[in-house]
DNA sequence: TAGATCATGTAATTTGTTACATGATTCG
DNA sequence: CGAATCATGTAACAAATTACATGATCTA
């Protein structure tokens, strides 16, 4: 009732809502056509997270009058929503965060832009890859135990994650070269 | 109730108690410390699901009597539990289950070791990459969409996601050649 | 002897999943 | 005119998170 965080869904909602005012049914289709895919499209989960927020105040619903007969009940952000979604992009990445949910990140700093400066987003960008950068070091610590306990497979896996945040960790390098570009370029 | 098929926490806890027996305790120390960190530590997820793996048969509770007055219930992997394992083994990876929880393929790889033939293992592999490409070819789509859409992290986010599943593509190639490379050691 | 760690668990709450229910409108 | 899609939701259930509760044993 008085939980202070919002789920990933909650604030992915409230990113699309940011953008223009949807309906439930507008935010299914999104989820099921975009990168956003990861998200449940199922109505039981999309209805119930946009009466939370608009319980909330963070969301307002308005009718739309078009269409008087099939009333589509649209979604707008508020500006505590708006407030909502700035707190969050100012949060940095932590290692609970990626390990409990490894998507998090990038949908913050997807969702972030305009509220951060370029150097805070950069910033951002850099503590993310300390992050991974740090667990990396974890993951290879494991290596020889992983060795010694006899298996294939569990190898294999380990390395299937440190390839994972490799990745991750050079997108972060790479994003970060692709912001100050764009700022250069704008003198 | 008559839920077939198991959450990946439930798999997890299967395949740990494959090696060896463990008490609720070890499994959280084991969650908190091995790569399988993902995976909540919280007694509050482990006892309950160790609870509903007893209940369908899949572990069976025995108490180590070695320490009377401290009591460690250990749960160990019963026959049906192996079959359930066994069965998980077989199921191949779809788009589905890559969006829904990205750490299941691997998860399913690494503990299908013993249940598959190393070509059926090959083949599991292979659909795995070839699911990943199939939905790398849907992200790569997107990239003319979040182009025009205007902003900037978006489109940086659509990147990281496709340097992440190109990732696991590589991945799955290479794990393939070090299981062919394994098999022709062996004459 | 006080605090950390071992070791077990439950209760309340929140969230998401699956399935169902309803009805209008558009398209072939 | 029938099927697909638009559009809204609810109800039952399963699962996880957080917080709490309890007590033994080891260690400084």
């Amino acid at each position: 009732m008085d939980r202070e965080s919002l789920t990933l869904l909650e604030y992915a909602l409230l990113g699309l809502l940011r953008i223009v005012p949807l309906s439930g049914y507008d935010v299914q289709r999104i989820f099921a056509s975009t990168p956003l895919g990861h998200f449940s499209s199922s109505p039981g989960a999309i209805y119930p997270a946009l009466k939370r927020l608009e319980k909330r105040g963070l969301v307002r619903f308005t009718v739309d009058a078009s269409t008087e007969l099939r009333p589509r009940r649209l979604s707008a952000l508020a500006e505590p929503g708006m407030g909502a979604l700035d707190a969050w992009a100012h949060e940095p990445v932590t290692r609970d965060e990626l390990l409990r949910d490894g998507r998090a990140p990038v949908l913050r700093f997807s969702l972030m832009e305009g509220f951060l400066s370029t150097s805070d987003v950069i910033g951002y960008l850099r503590g993310y890859g300390d992050v991974v950068r740090a667990y990396l070091d974890e993951l290879r610590e494991q290596r020889p135990l992983a060795e010694g306990a006899g298996g294939l497979h569990p190898l294999l896996s380990l390395e299937h994650g440190i390839r994972g945040y490799e990745a991750q960790a050079a997108w972060t390098d790479w994003a970060i070269e692709q912001l100050q570009e764009r700022e250069d370029g704008l003198p």
